[in-house]
DNA sequence: CTGTTAGCGCTTTCAT
DNA sequence: ATGAAAGCGCTAACAG
């Protein structure tokens, strides 16, 4: 295994008759070369094995090109869409994503804004963790003028552009279908208040009641971490109550497949007994039977969108630019909420 | 927005009337450095904000820091449980994850291989895509003696350390397992043989088949991408058969999840009259109705483990290393194959 | 259109 | 135990 010393601008200036800093400025696409000569440099470039040492060029131009990405999980479909998004956005711009998790930990995810500060990254696209109360954990970076924008679960700041869905308008419409279908009594399990995410679906919910004159209850709404074992506890209790609920809504598929499973097991039939709702189209809600009626998230697209708006931040330096940017979400209406025949 | 400017050593240096050269061994554990000198340092630097320069010290030392990994696809459980592996040792570790997806494509991961080589990785964690014929995209990084580590889907190569689990054996124990529950006519559904995983595991079937004195039959064996498409099509030619298959193993959970569904709409029960298996232990193994037969892959130990056998090479310049890490898997039996009652 | 020169911030001999 | 000095490879004034 022989380990050959890396080829520079040096070897080709030397080998061409040239100085460095016209190979260096034929490399790119510097305007003021003769075409032939860059020509040259190009393919002596190539004969020689020349790759360009990043390192030098970031010392020199203080620049990294590459994006931070935090997210809470990788673990679901909406999330390997949204990064497969930027992954390929970023690629095409020249820039390398650094990504990471919080677990949805706020320790950890302080541990990674310092080191992804640390690691000098050119901009950032984050998705909070449920538990995040401020974003003083990256204060640091704003101050560098490192650029942040926020997907999902975002933050309302001055500085930063947000990516989202209208949470609002998704949550009234699922509430809105239920009730529809005759659900009255209809119970919303979602998780931290202090994520958009969750807050503006319940208040969604909250609106739709109102809008039907359907009095809210508080006891009706349950708030957790949506884990299989959340699950279990929501369903136990609910299964007491008095009268039972006639709808499970429920921030998100996977939260709404382990209800459905628990319920059918406990004897309750879905739809007709309880008409149950998720959010995000998983493919797990195809899997589940019946099928879960559920919202569409754009995943693929807002991670293309959080991208591509970061970048042309980095790019043109674009001072000003949309503070929130809302993508179209779709309500999908399968058969674990149909109790009437479909209009 | 002030964007101040970086605190270097050379400022942590005039601030306590040192060199800069005392003040970067007295950030690292350099031995010839006075305890309190070491503490003045420590303190003055986090006093004024300093965050080391990653590209200067790079450029001087020619190391990264960094890790890149390629992987087919990041949206199955499986991946996600491998990446967070990877990433909790490699973060400990003190190096950076560069996450690339080939999607399956040989093409993307020739590309994926090249930025890696550019950007100078300190090591590669692959996974391959399933069309790869050679891994002669690597060739440049393993001259440059960078170490390159395969997991999940293997090559064999003698300066590379593969992790895998007993794809033969699992294969086998599925098979066995099938034909203990009384099935004859077994399909085989997987990907390309050019990967070791369905390889293996169709040796696994064939020698399972021998030792039951069951003759093998190549028309049962259905090689795909594995794709929804692909399980409806599958299902269709299967359903046509006669005798028709009393059984499909199927290379992963998802495929075999469609197989369920599709066969459950043509009114075949199952597994009274298919009976059905699958691979990886995702989730969804557990949502589908009936629960799928499958087996369990250790993904998160698989990542954890591939990271820490590339780092101790990178830290001890460990020359050589075992050439293969065997993980262990397990058979999970659940309903969908389920036909005699449980020994 | 091309060359000269300085320097990005750090590490590392070598010297003291 | 600390300092002086060189240089990693590249880019960007500036000069011609």
């Amino acid at each position: 295994m022989s380990i050959h010393k890396d080829i520079t601008i040096y070897d080709i200036a030397e080998a061409l008759n040239l100085s460095p800093a016209t190979v260096s400025r034929g490399l790119k696409e510097h305007p003021s070369i003769r075409k032939d000569t860059r020509k040259r440099i190009l393919d002596k470039a190539k004969e020689m094995g020349y790759r360009q040492n990043f390192f030098a060029s970031n010392l020199r131009r203080n620049r990294t090109n590459t994006i931070g990405v935090i997210v809470p999980r990788l673990n679901s479909y909406f999330m390997s869409a949204v990064i497969a998004g930027m992954e390929k956005i970023a690629n095409q711009a020249g820039y390398n994503l650094i990504i990471s998790q919080s677990m949805e930990s706020v320790a950890k995810e302080i541990v990674n804004a310092k080191t992804l500060y640390n690691t000098r990254v050119d901009g950032l696209l984050v998705s909070l963790a449920y538990g995040t109360d401020d974003i003083s954990h990256f204060e640091d970076l704003l101050e560098k003028g490192v650029p942040l924008i926020f997907f999902d679960r975002v933050f309302d700041h001055p500085l930063c552009t947000s990516i989202v869905i209208d949470n609002y308008k998704a949550g009234y419409e699922v509430t809105q279908h239920l009730i529809s279908q005759g659900c009255r009594r209809i119970v919303h399990a979602t998780a931290s208040l202090k994520r958009n995410v969750y807050a503006d679906r319940l208040k969604g919910y909250k609106h739709a009641l109102s809008d039907n004159g359907i009095p809210y209850d508080e006891k009706l709404v349950f708030i957790n971490n949506l884990s299989e074992q959340a699950s279990t506890e929501v369903c136990k209790t609910l299964l007491q109550m008095e009268p039972r609920p006639d709808a499970i809504f429920a921030s998100n598929d996977a939260f709404a497949v382990n209800c459905i499973r628990e319920l059918k097991q406990a004897g309750i039939s879905i739809p007709q007994d309880i008409a149950v709702a998720g959010f995000n189209n998983d493919p797990l809600s195809k899997v589940i039977e019946p099928n879960l009626t559920t919202v569409n998230y754009p995943g693929n697209e807002m991670g293309e969108v959080a991208a591509s708006t970061l970048i042309r931040r980095l790019d043109l330096q674009h001072g000003t630019s949309l503070n929130t940017i809302v993508l179209r979400h779709e309500l999908i209406v399968r058969e674990s909420s149909l109790r009437k025949p479909k209009v």
